[in-house]
DNA sequence: CGGGACATTGAAACGTCTCAAACGATGTGG
DNA sequence: CCACATCGTTTGAGACGTTTCAATGTCCCG
């Protein structure tokens, strides 16, 4: 038993690296959980270990519980009437999901990865956030979080040209792993072609031809499947500013 | 002084009408302010009347406040190089907005119509908050809501017809106001159009097309300026899940 | 009354979507 | 171990719809 709870703190459960609604240098800057709030959410919360491609539960589905993802990557979708499928958003380490309405989920979610994942009931959670305020400001600042990812795809969906789309996200991607990244170029690029069409609302073709400009141009090489290499970073930041 | 409280409280502060993380019927459904804390959200808070096409804030300034909004209509915006104005949302009575990254507000905000906000220093909110988590839980609810809010807005923006666009537009509006509405089958636009294509990332041909289009198929009718009637709502919303 | 922002309509250009086909990698079963 | 099926990916050609540019019309407010 120690051990494993050793294990499941140095997967950093939920860690804290955006600042929300608070202006920089504010008083309470959120920080990482405490570890006695760290515990509280594991007792409340069912550790799952799943494998890629795992179905965590479908759109419209009966909501119970609140996911925070320790290790690997999930993504949240929606399947359209004409049988599309947009991707909503992509899940890392310490992001939270299980966006509900009216008591079902608004998207579907599935591993792209292998991943572990925190999966903890609404209620239970609801209750331990109305008697922790700092804890109910973690989520708070994770809520944030994936409000401005929202704002900032729909920002790229707006785009016409595919390359710029294609462009925006491998740089926000970049971004977003840049502090763990070894190599500081390389991206890793876990989910299919397939998926990053969906989430940037392109067909598979554009995709494909999109990642074949942005090589052509030399600001990406895409030198094995899954990784993107970015060459020129400055020519290809001016290049998806360009809207 | 007394009177002057009175009709704050007329004003229903922060009204809440979403469920955000909670399934239906969870016991800790989020209710409509406290009096106690709606004098404490007050006291902190500067009470602002402003004109229409007032600007509250510009996008990239530093963020030193969050709004509530008391009455009236309020759009948060992106410009963009090229000099296209996104719309990033339209904000209504009771919503918040405000959202911050690194201490500056990613988006300008300005008054579509005459409106009352309430501005609240992120500071003092967010001590508010850690010592009162029944008032930080109002706004995790609503942070949730303009996620919800987020993502239908690219699903609306990731459609290739306009018609289409416009119909789920109105379709939302009339959703977010039809308990308020005297007459359920008319729309209310405050906003032009010029940001109604901005919200929709269309053009403002494309947009006057579309009306054109939804009028001629005998969906809506736009019988002055700032107004749509819904004539047929269910060919409408049969229409507008075509996807 | 005039200025300016808002709104509509037309015609051409652009870029993605769609359909179709073929290739490669993967994993399964005979 | 190989054959097969499936999925993911790439490439080509035409259709579709918005964007762009241009011009005119409309409404509101000072």
């Amino acid at each position: 038993m120690r051990a494993r709870a050793r294990r499941q703190t140095a997967e950093r459960l939920p860690s804290i690296a955006a600042v929300p609604f608070l202006p920089a240098g504010a008083p309470f800057a959120p920080t990482a959980l405490t570890e006695a709030q760290r515990q509280l959410i594991r007792d409340a919360a069912a550790r799952l270990r799943v494998r890629a491609r795992t179905t965590l539960y479908e759109q419209e589905s009966p909501a119970n519980w609140l996911f925070v993802v320790a290790e690997g990557v999930i993504k949240t979708f929606r399947d359209l009437p004409s049988g599309k499928r947009r991707i909503a958003a992509f899940h890392f380490q310490g992001d939270i999901f299980g966006l509900a309405r009216r008591g079902r989920y608004v998207n579907g979610a599935v591993t792209v990865t292998p991943a572990i994942v925190y999966r903890v009931p609404f209620d239970r959670l609801t209750t331990l956030m109305r008697h922790d305020a700092d804890l109910q400001f973690v989520f708070l600042t994770k809520v944030t979080q994936q409000l401005r990812a929202a704002q900032r795809r729909t920002l790229i969906a707006s785009r016409r040209d595919a390359a710029g789309r294609l462009a925006m996200f491998l740089l926000m991607l970049r971004q977003r792993h840049e502090v763990e990244g070894r190599e500081p170029s390389a991206v890793q690029l876990p989910m299919t072609r397939v998926d990053i069409a969906g989430y940037l609302c392109l067909s598979v073709e554009a995709m494909s031809r999109a990642a074949a400009e942005l090589a052509r141009r030399r600001f990406v090489e895409f030198p094995s499947s899954g990784v993107a290499r970015i060459v020129d970073e400055k020519r290809l930041a001016k290049f998806a500013a360009d809207i």
